[in-house]
DNA sequence: GAATTACCATACGTATGCGTATGGTGCCCA
DNA sequence: TGGGCACCATACGCATACGTATGGTAATTC
């Protein structure tokens, strides 16, 4: 009988891949290693290989699981009440640019990192950012703007959220929270001044 | 005598640096590898070893270098003539996020994702955002934008421009075309419908 | 309780890359 | 014209990392 509510002191293969989220989060894909992961797993990679084939097994087992996540927390996050539309745009914005989540945002930004050099990334990444944007535009066309425009916007929006984790500004200076407001509502569509 | 007109076919310092631009750009700064730029350039390492100290030398003259040429680049980019401020600020969101200039901008993101593992790196970008938002900031100000809204719109431009490089969109797609006008009217301050 | 299975360690060969040491070659200049 | 210098090649030792082969162990199964 499998026990699932303890974790099991044996790795498994997915043991092995939210390891490798963390190791891409904090080195990227060229620094996913898969005898750094061993270690940091305390095994030795005769562990590793008999989870996976090799390392580009694990990279697509990644690149699976990151995809799925990410489909999963959008349609998550951009189901709204009727009449909710614009606060829950805020809060998309709001979640993504600030400092919380940030390892969701690094794992993000290295898997960008690493679809400017791989094809499957890269595809999974326009898959992402497709939905991303569809769902957003749905979100803008219900406060009533046109769809060119809410298209528009919602690129405007991810664009803005990645972009801002680039940035090495101080996400937590208090100053910065009424600037991300302001821009908060230049995105939105609300008055500023 | 020197011959700087004609390229020397011996390699200096600088040569190696403007190759090092190239692999940076390709493969990042992890793919940055003085063997295999060796062999990009035609020779040994057993040059390279002449012009440099170690890795970390090259590594850090691209830094400096690459921070020179940004600066030097934001100043020339926000010189405006006074009533031309609005036309300057389109002018460097276009420039930023059009797929010309498409090396600039992989380069761009190679040295952001450098400097999310390396103070050095991290300090620079830091320095070349500040110049940035603060000649940006300064246009805005000249349109009749108060500070504060001119910084936060500031943040956005370059937040976008960086950000829409890193979203797998078709760039050259005629239909992208209206949509680039449409955000460059939102963060320039434009009215939109 | 013997055999099978799941999981992991160890050892090996190969490749890549760093940095050093040393040797070679063409050019300049006294 | 011969020594010195700038520039580069070659060879070495070392470290890391991939993938394979093989051996070990604990738990499960029959």
């Amino acid at each position: 009988m499998k026990q699932e509510s303890r974790p099991s002191p044996q790795l498994d293969r997915d043991a092995w891949i939210q390891a490798a989220f963390d190791s891409l989060a904090d080195h990227g894909v060229d620094g996913l290693r898969v005898e750094v992961l061993a270690k940091r797993c305390g095994v030795t990679k005769g562990s590793f290989y008999w989870h996976f084939r090799n390392r580009q097994d694990l990279l697509s087992a990644v690149l699976e699981n990151w995809k799925d996540g990410r489909i999963r927390d959008i349609l998550k996050q951009t189901r709204a009440e009727p009449g909710e539309e614009l606060s829950c745009i805020r809060h998309v914005i709001e979640v993504y640019s600030a400092s919380r989540n940030r390892k969701g945002m690094l794992i993000e930004l290295a898997v960008r990192d690493w679809a400017r050099r791989d094809a499957t990334a890269a595809q999974i990444v326009r898959k992402v950012d497709s939905i991303r944007l569809d769902c957003a535009g749905r979100l803008f066309r219900a406060c009533g703007i046109a769809p060119e425009e809410a298209r528009s916007r919602s690129l405007l929006l991810y664009a803005y959220v990645f972009g801002i984790s680039l940035m090495s500004v101080e996400r937590n200076d208090p100053l910065m929270a009424g600037q991300r407001q302001t821009i908060s509502d230049l995105i939105a569509g609300a008055k500023v001044s």
